[in-house]
DNA sequence: GAGTTGAATTGAACGGTGTTCAAGTTGCCT
DNA sequence: AGGCAACTTGAACACCGTTCAATTCAACTC
């Protein structure tokens, strides 16, 4: 029980043979990408994949152990477009760190299936790029004034955030994409249903009553903003307090 | 295009000939939640559930019209479990917003599935347990002296970072059961790796070996009580603003 | 009490899935 | 030229969600 965990990461790198064979690992993962934000999660099968690279399915398996190693490579590469901006003074900090969350958002936005990857495969693993933007993520909290463990935990606030409301957003994107229906479409065919069923419950009738006079595409805009404000300021009159 | 939405929750209920039928909705999403609990989200398929119930797969169909909307019904179960707070003033509102919120956080934890199935299946339906319980959460926070749609947001703040943490932690979890390891064993097997990862990012090792020196066990509440603490701080402050 | 009706259940089947494994192919190195 | 290791293939297995015609069965009507 004592021997080392073998994953994609702590593995050797397979000795090239041929010199340019048809499938690398860098092509297996920009090919699932790619069917993966053509037609979300359950469309990424082995099969598939392998017909997008010119090849059978159980070639892919040569280069990865199984469809779950596959998904942490794929989730690992994505992480490589999380913008960390790197600062020198404390008082930079607030802006990084809305431009990070806000980065964070855009690739869930971009990206719809990685919020349920993420729950289902979550980051038990240590890719390079996760390593490198959490290496990013920290000094920017370090800068801000926080000691090591506490900015580990005031990034892991703000990101926790971001992907807790995303979550909700990629899986409206995704139900809507894969029913093939527009948004208004959506809205109109289960608002009646919604407005009934708040019928016993005040709140909700006057929340929806509300909703109803506005623009309610900006809704998850306005939260996101909304939160993250709150927590950064939370998270300021924290650092006020450290000094 | 503009005919109302159909789904469990709109549909007529079906009249019951059978004085008691072997099947139920109810019956079935206990059996369903019973196996998911016991064995996770892949273990559930529509033909283990039927065996679950003593019958055969396609029994199922005839009460549910698809694996997606168990889980909606699922989800919306589970969503029972949540105990928020009714509160009378708005002094009391700190203590009961984290009541909900560690609510919402044991109830990930008892149910590591949920995670996944939220962030796959979304809230893009109205179940009376979510319509309940949503209600009595915007309630809290506008006793806490929000007006209607901030006291959404805030709400939708706090739940959001609930469930983004819980995620990872719920995947861990979830790896770790399917894995059929236990915590120490994992951590044994996977510390060597990751701290050969961390070499050429200063803070991620540093971070591993402040971690080393103490109980990584409590690092997941600790994050939870240092991050909603934080958040909350941010309401309070805004709160204060607002009177 | 017999017959009808419709709710509830079954069984067979379809196309798809992840994965294993033995068999083949290819290209470099001696 | 031959060997060997890096790859690729094809067949097969057990499972999945879902469909649909055929069946059971309880309650109501006549």
């Amino acid at each position: 029980m004592a021997e080392e965990l073998e994953s994609v990461w702590t593995r050797p790198k397979r000795g090239r043979r041929r010199e340019q064979s048809a499938l690398t690992p860098e092509q297996i993962v920009a090919a699932a990408i790619k069917l993966l934000d053509a037609d979300g999660l359950d469309a990424l099968s082995m099969r598939k994949l392998g017909a997008e690279l010119g090849a059978v399915a159980t070639a892919v398996y040569w280069h990865v152990a199984n469809k779950e190693e596959l998904l942490e490579l794929v989730v690992d590469h994505v992480y490589g477009e999380l913008e960390v901006p790197e600062i020198t003074e404390a008082a930079q900090w607030r802006p990084a760190a809305i431009a990070s969350a806000t980065s964070m958002r855009g690739i869930i936005q971009r990206h719809p299936w990685l919020a349920a990857t993420l729950a289902d495969v979550g980051i038990t693993y240590v890719g390079p790029n996760l390593m490198a933007v959490s290496d990013r993520m920290v000094a920017l909290y370090e800068t801000a004034g926080f000691e090591l463990i506490e900015a580990d935990q005031a990034s892991k606030t703000v990101l926790g955030f971001v992907l807790g409301l995303a979550s909700n957003e990629a899986a409206t994107l995704t139900k809507l994409a894969r029913t093939g229906t527009t948004v208004e479409e959506w809205i109109a065919k289960a608002w009646p249903a919604a407005r009934r069923a708040a019928e016993n419950h005040p709140r909700m009738k006057a929340l929806y009553a509300a909703y109803a006079e506005r623009d309610r595409g900006a809704d998850a805009d306005a939260v996101f903003t909304y939160g993250l404000e709150r927590i950064l300021d939370g998270l300021e009159a924290r650092l006020a307090q450290l000094t």
